[in-house]
DNA sequence: ATGTAAATGTAGCAATGGCTACGGATCATG
DNA sequence: CATGATCCGTAGCCATTGCTACATTTACAT
Protein backbone atom coordinates (compact mmCIF):
# COMPACT_ATOMS: atom_id res chain seq x y z
CA UNK A 1 0.00 0.00 0.00
CA UNK A 2 1.66 2.79 -1.25
CA UNK A 3 0.81 6.18 -0.11
CA UNK A 4 0.98 8.88 -3.23
CA UNK A 5 3.26 11.87 -3.12
CA UNK A 6 2.22 14.96 -4.56
CA UNK A 7 4.29 15.63 -7.56
CA UNK A 8 5.63 19.04 -7.43
CA UNK A 9 5.63 19.58 -11.33
CA UNK A 10 3.58 22.75 -11.47
CA UNK A 11 5.68 24.92 -8.08
CA UNK A 12 9.23 23.38 -9.24
CA UNK A 13 8.87 23.59 -12.56
CA UNK A 14 12.17 24.94 -14.87
CA UNK A 15 14.07 26.04 -11.85
CA UNK A 16 16.52 26.95 -14.38
CA UNK A 17 14.32 29.17 -16.86
CA UNK A 18 12.54 30.54 -13.53
CA UNK A 19 16.49 31.92 -12.72
CA UNK A 20 17.18 33.65 -15.46
CA UNK A 21 13.35 35.48 -15.80
CA UNK A 22 14.39 36.38 -12.19
CA UNK A 23 17.33 38.03 -13.53
CA UNK A 24 15.50 39.57 -16.53
CA UNK A 25 13.51 40.78 -14.28
CA UNK A 26 15.97 42.54 -12.20
CA UNK A 27 17.78 43.84 -14.68
CA UNK A 28 15.11 45.70 -16.04
CA UNK A 29 14.09 47.16 -13.14
CA UNK A 30 17.30 48.61 -12.03
CA UNK A 31 17.74 49.75 -15.58
CA UNK A 32 14.90 51.92 -15.16
CA UNK A 33 15.29 52.89 -11.16
CA UNK A 34 19.14 54.09 -12.30
CA UNK A 35 17.32 55.84 -15.83
CA UNK A 36 15.39 57.77 -13.41
CA UNK A 37 17.75 58.19 -10.73
CA UNK A 38 20.62 59.76 -12.19
CA UNK A 39 19.56 59.78 -15.81
CA UNK A 40 21.15 56.78 -17.41
CA UNK A 41 22.25 52.89 -16.66
CA UNK A 42 26.09 51.68 -17.23
CA UNK A 43 27.54 48.38 -17.43
CA UNK A 44 29.24 49.29 -13.77
CA UNK A 45 25.87 51.28 -12.43
CA UNK A 46 24.65 48.13 -12.91
CA UNK A 47 27.61 46.27 -11.40
CA UNK A 48 27.60 48.34 -8.31
CA UNK A 49 23.90 47.54 -8.08
CA UNK A 50 24.18 44.03 -7.98
CA UNK A 51 27.38 43.95 -6.37
CA UNK A 52 29.18 42.00 -9.25
CA UNK A 53 31.77 42.69 -11.72
CA UNK A 54 31.38 44.10 -14.70
CA UNK A 55 32.33 41.40 -16.49
CA UNK A 56 29.00 39.33 -15.05
CA UNK A 57 26.57 42.48 -16.39
CA UNK A 58 28.25 42.82 -19.41
CA UNK A 59 27.50 39.44 -20.36
CA UNK A 60 23.68 39.17 -19.06
CA UNK A 61 23.22 42.74 -20.44
CA UNK A 62 24.27 40.71 -24.06
CA UNK A 63 21.79 37.96 -23.54
CA UNK A 64 18.98 40.40 -22.77
CA UNK A 65 19.54 42.73 -25.58
CA UNK A 66 18.55 39.13 -27.58
CA UNK A 67 15.70 38.73 -25.60
CA UNK A 68 14.73 42.08 -27.16
CA UNK A 69 14.62 44.06 -22.90
CA UNK A 70 17.56 46.03 -23.25
CA UNK A 71 19.65 48.00 -26.29
CA UNK A 72 22.77 49.41 -26.05
CA UNK A 73 25.71 49.89 -28.09
CA UNK A 74 29.27 49.14 -27.24
CA UNK A 75 30.72 51.77 -24.28
CA UNK A 76 27.20 53.31 -24.59
CA UNK A 77 24.68 53.23 -21.83
CA UNK A 78 22.12 50.45 -21.11
CA UNK A 79 18.30 51.26 -22.41
CA UNK A 80 15.22 50.17 -21.86
CA UNK A 81 13.40 48.12 -24.92
CA UNK A 82 9.72 49.04 -25.20
CA UNK A 83 8.93 45.60 -24.49
CA UNK A 84 11.65 45.67 -21.36
CA UNK A 85 10.10 48.99 -20.19
CA UNK A 86 6.89 47.57 -20.04
CA UNK A 87 7.93 44.57 -17.89
CA UNK A 88 10.12 46.82 -15.64
CA UNK A 89 6.88 49.04 -15.41
CA UNK A 90 4.80 45.65 -14.16
CA UNK A 91 7.96 44.78 -12.02
CA UNK A 92 8.43 47.81 -10.09
CA UNK A 93 4.48 48.50 -9.55
CA UNK A 94 4.59 44.28 -8.07
CA UNK A 95 7.81 45.16 -5.88
CA UNK A 96 6.53 47.94 -4.17
CA UNK A 97 3.30 46.55 -3.63
CA UNK A 98 5.11 43.79 -1.82
CA UNK A 99 7.13 46.44 0.00
CA UNK A 100 4.63 48.22 1.37
CA UNK A 101 2.72 45.29 2.10
CA UNK A 102 5.76 43.85 4.03
CA UNK A 103 5.93 47.62 6.44
CA UNK A 104 1.97 47.49 6.70
CA UNK A 105 2.12 43.96 8.17
CA UNK A 106 4.76 45.06 10.39
CA UNK A 107 8.31 44.25 9.43
CA UNK A 108 11.33 47.54 10.12
CA UNK A 109 12.22 49.08 6.83
CA UNK A 110 15.38 47.23 6.13
CA UNK A 111 13.72 44.03 6.23
CA UNK A 112 11.08 44.40 4.17
CA UNK A 113 13.56 45.96 1.57
CA UNK A 114 15.96 42.99 1.84
CA UNK A 115 12.53 40.25 1.64
CA UNK A 116 10.73 42.26 -0.95
CA UNK A 117 13.63 41.83 -3.14
CA UNK A 118 13.75 38.19 -3.19
CA UNK A 119 9.92 37.64 -2.50
CA UNK A 120 8.79 39.66 -5.46
CA UNK A 121 9.66 37.06 -8.25
CA UNK A 122 7.89 34.45 -6.55
CA UNK A 123 4.37 36.83 -6.13
CA UNK A 124 1.42 35.42 -8.31
CA UNK A 125 -1.19 37.64 -9.81
CA UNK A 126 -3.30 36.63 -6.73
CA UNK A 127 -1.35 36.55 -4.26
CA UNK A 128 -0.43 40.15 -5.81
CA UNK A 129 -4.20 40.66 -5.52
CA UNK A 130 -5.13 40.01 -2.14
CA UNK A 131 -1.65 42.19 -1.20
CA UNK A 132 -3.51 45.56 -2.32
CA UNK A 133 -6.13 44.25 -0.68
CA UNK A 134 -5.04 44.08 2.76
CA UNK A 135 -3.26 47.23 1.41
CA UNK A 136 -6.67 48.47 1.18
CA UNK B 1 25.48 66.96 -9.68
CA UNK B 2 25.05 63.20 -9.45
CA UNK B 3 22.21 61.64 -7.22
CA UNK B 4 23.55 59.11 -5.55
CA UNK B 5 21.50 55.24 -5.87
CA UNK B 6 21.89 53.18 -3.41
CA UNK B 7 23.80 49.93 -3.17
CA UNK B 8 21.69 46.85 -3.22
CA UNK B 9 24.43 45.54 -1.79
CA UNK B 10 22.78 43.64 0.62
CA UNK B 11 19.12 42.50 -1.09
CA UNK B 12 21.54 41.12 -3.77
CA UNK B 13 24.25 39.67 -2.47
CA UNK B 14 25.82 36.38 -3.63
CA UNK B 15 23.18 35.42 -5.48
CA UNK B 16 25.17 31.74 -6.35
CA UNK B 17 25.49 30.65 -3.31
CA UNK B 18 21.88 31.83 -1.86
CA UNK B 19 20.86 29.77 -4.97
CA UNK B 20 22.85 27.00 -3.55
CA UNK B 21 21.62 27.06 -0.25
CA UNK B 22 17.55 27.12 -1.69
CA UNK B 23 18.45 23.90 -3.29
CA UNK B 24 19.84 22.48 0.10
CA UNK B 25 16.54 23.50 1.54
CA UNK B 26 14.00 22.34 -1.02
CA UNK B 27 15.76 18.84 -0.82
CA UNK B 28 15.93 18.35 2.56
CA UNK B 29 12.49 19.23 3.12
CA UNK B 30 11.83 16.83 0.38
CA UNK B 31 13.69 13.88 1.82
CA UNK B 32 11.83 14.55 5.18
CA UNK B 33 8.43 14.31 3.53
CA UNK B 34 9.19 11.91 1.57
CA UNK B 35 9.93 10.03 4.57
CA UNK B 36 7.09 10.54 6.37
CA UNK B 37 4.94 10.41 3.28
CA UNK B 38 5.91 6.43 2.04
CA UNK B 39 8.90 5.99 4.47
CA UNK B 40 12.14 6.80 2.13
CA UNK B 41 12.84 9.05 -0.50
CA UNK B 42 14.93 7.46 -3.45
CA UNK B 43 16.69 9.41 -6.35
CA UNK B 44 13.76 8.64 -8.62
CA UNK B 45 11.42 10.02 -5.67
CA UNK B 46 12.65 13.35 -5.74
CA UNK B 47 12.87 13.50 -9.60
CA UNK B 48 9.23 13.10 -9.43
CA UNK B 49 9.58 15.39 -7.02
CA UNK B 50 11.16 18.18 -8.76
CA UNK B 51 10.14 17.40 -12.20
CA UNK B 52 13.67 16.92 -13.41
CA UNK B 53 16.07 13.74 -14.23
CA UNK B 54 17.41 11.23 -12.01
CA UNK B 55 20.92 12.65 -13.24
CA UNK B 56 19.96 16.10 -12.02
CA UNK B 57 19.13 14.49 -8.36
CA UNK B 58 22.02 12.16 -8.38
CA UNK B 59 24.43 15.07 -8.13
CA UNK B 60 22.43 17.25 -6.34
CA UNK B 61 22.58 14.16 -3.74
CA UNK B 62 26.00 14.08 -4.02
CA UNK B 63 27.09 17.64 -3.11
CA UNK B 64 24.49 18.04 -0.11
CA UNK B 65 26.82 14.57 1.38
CA UNK B 66 29.80 16.39 1.21
CA UNK B 67 27.72 19.11 2.73
CA UNK B 68 26.82 16.73 5.69
CA UNK B 69 22.77 17.31 4.76
CA UNK B 70 22.13 14.20 3.26
CA UNK B 71 23.07 10.10 3.05
CA UNK B 72 23.03 7.49 1.27
CA UNK B 73 25.05 4.43 -0.18
CA UNK B 74 25.00 3.75 -4.17
CA UNK B 75 21.49 2.78 -4.99
CA UNK B 76 19.88 3.14 -1.71
CA UNK B 77 17.26 5.17 -0.48
CA UNK B 78 18.35 9.10 0.55
CA UNK B 79 18.29 9.74 4.44
CA UNK B 80 18.60 12.76 6.07
CA UNK B 81 21.56 13.40 8.43
CA UNK B 82 21.08 14.72 12.02
CA UNK B 83 22.14 18.21 10.50
CA UNK B 84 19.65 18.09 7.60
CA UNK B 85 17.26 17.08 9.71
CA UNK B 86 17.43 19.74 11.89
CA UNK B 87 16.98 22.26 8.68
CA UNK B 88 14.60 20.36 7.27
CA UNK B 89 12.30 20.83 10.63
CA UNK B 90 12.93 24.45 10.08
CA UNK B 91 12.12 24.88 6.38
CA UNK B 92 8.97 22.91 6.16
CA UNK B 93 7.83 24.54 9.07
CA UNK B 94 8.61 28.20 7.59
CA UNK B 95 7.01 26.66 4.98
CA UNK B 96 4.04 26.00 6.27
CA UNK B 97 3.67 29.28 7.63
CA UNK B 98 4.12 30.99 4.71
CA UNK B 99 1.07 28.70 3.44
CA UNK B 100 -1.23 29.11 5.78
CA UNK B 101 -0.68 33.02 5.59
CA UNK B 102 -1.13 33.33 1.91
CA UNK B 103 -4.40 31.11 2.84
CA UNK B 104 -5.59 33.25 5.58
CA UNK B 105 -4.71 36.24 3.20
CA UNK B 106 -7.24 35.03 0.83
CA UNK B 107 -5.46 33.54 -1.46
CA UNK B 108 -6.91 29.84 -3.35
CA UNK B 109 -5.16 26.78 -1.87
CA UNK B 110 -3.67 26.23 -5.45
CA UNK B 111 -1.65 29.35 -5.96
CA UNK B 112 -0.86 29.37 -2.24
CA UNK B 113 0.93 26.35 -2.76
CA UNK B 114 2.81 27.18 -5.58
CA UNK B 115 3.69 30.53 -4.54
CA UNK B 116 4.92 29.87 -1.00
CA UNK B 117 7.35 27.35 -2.46
CA UNK B 118 9.23 30.24 -4.38
CA UNK B 119 8.50 32.36 -1.43
CA UNK B 120 9.81 30.50 1.33
CA UNK B 121 13.33 30.84 1.01
CA UNK B 122 13.26 34.63 0.91
CA UNK B 123 11.27 35.39 4.09
CA UNK B 124 13.73 36.45 6.75
CA UNK B 125 12.67 35.89 11.08
CA UNK B 126 11.09 39.43 10.74
CA UNK B 127 8.79 38.94 8.14
CA UNK B 128 7.94 35.21 9.13
CA UNK B 129 7.37 36.44 13.07
CA UNK B 130 4.69 39.01 10.92
CA UNK B 131 3.27 36.32 9.49
CA UNK B 132 3.02 34.74 12.67
CA UNK B 133 1.28 37.07 14.62
CA UNK B 134 -0.88 37.85 11.59
CA UNK B 135 -1.68 34.56 11.82
CA UNK B 136 -3.30 34.68 15.42
C1' DA C 1 18.72 -19.50 -10.44
C1' DT C 2 18.35 -16.53 -14.06
C1' DG C 3 16.84 -13.02 -16.67
C1' DT C 4 14.47 -8.76 -17.25
C1' DA C 5 12.76 -4.39 -15.57
C1' DA C 6 13.51 -0.68 -12.68
C1' DA C 7 16.67 2.21 -10.26
C1' DT C 8 20.96 4.43 -10.02
C1' DG C 9 25.44 5.87 -11.51
C1' DT C 10 28.75 7.93 -15.09
C1' DA C 11 30.21 10.50 -19.18
C1' DG C 12 29.80 14.40 -21.40
C1' DC C 13 27.25 18.50 -23.38
C1' DA C 14 24.77 23.25 -22.79
C1' DA C 15 23.21 27.47 -20.42
C1' DT C 16 23.68 30.67 -16.71
C1' DG C 17 26.17 33.49 -13.69
C1' DG C 18 30.25 34.12 -10.76
C1' DC C 19 35.42 35.57 -11.20
C1' DT C 20 40.46 37.60 -12.73
C1' DA C 21 43.41 39.32 -16.17
C1' DC C 22 44.15 41.91 -19.93
C1' DG C 23 43.44 45.24 -23.64
C1' DG C 24 40.90 48.68 -26.16
C1' DA C 25 37.65 52.79 -26.05
C1' DT C 26 36.12 57.12 -24.18
C1' DC C 27 36.33 61.21 -21.72
C1' DA C 28 38.27 65.04 -18.82
C1' DT C 29 41.58 68.00 -18.04
C1' DG C 30 45.63 70.21 -18.43
C1' DC D 1 45.45 67.47 -28.46
C1' DA D 2 47.66 64.44 -25.56
C1' DT D 3 47.36 61.59 -21.71
C1' DG D 4 45.84 59.30 -17.71
C1' DA D 5 41.73 57.64 -15.45
C1' DT D 6 37.64 55.37 -16.07
C1' DC D 7 34.69 52.40 -18.48
C1' DC D 8 33.83 48.39 -21.08
C1' DG D 9 34.67 44.15 -23.93
C1' DT D 10 36.94 39.60 -24.52
C1' DA D 11 39.31 35.44 -23.16
C1' DG D 12 39.08 31.91 -20.30
C1' DC D 13 38.45 29.76 -15.84
C1' DC D 14 34.94 27.57 -12.24
C1' DA D 15 30.35 25.96 -10.12
C1' DT D 16 25.60 24.87 -10.52
C1' DT D 17 21.80 22.72 -12.64
C1' DG D 18 19.57 21.15 -16.69
C1' DC D 19 19.79 17.23 -20.33
C1' DT D 20 20.61 12.45 -23.22
C1' DA D 21 22.94 8.26 -23.76
C1' DC D 22 24.90 4.47 -21.88
C1' DA D 23 26.58 1.30 -18.04
C1' DT D 24 25.74 -0.97 -13.85
C1' DT D 25 23.27 -2.65 -9.85
C1' DT D 26 19.23 -4.34 -7.55
C1' DA D 27 15.11 -6.66 -7.10
C1' DC D 28 11.42 -9.46 -8.61
C1' DA D 29 9.20 -12.98 -11.12
C1' DT D 30 9.22 -17.23 -13.30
Amino acid sequence: MEKKVKARSVPFSQTRSRHASETAEDYVEAVMELVEEKGEGRVLDLARYFNVSHVTVSRIVKRLQEEDLLYSKPYKPVELTAKGSKLAKRVKERHLIVLAFLIKLGVDKVNADIDSEGIEHHVGSKTLAAMKKFLK
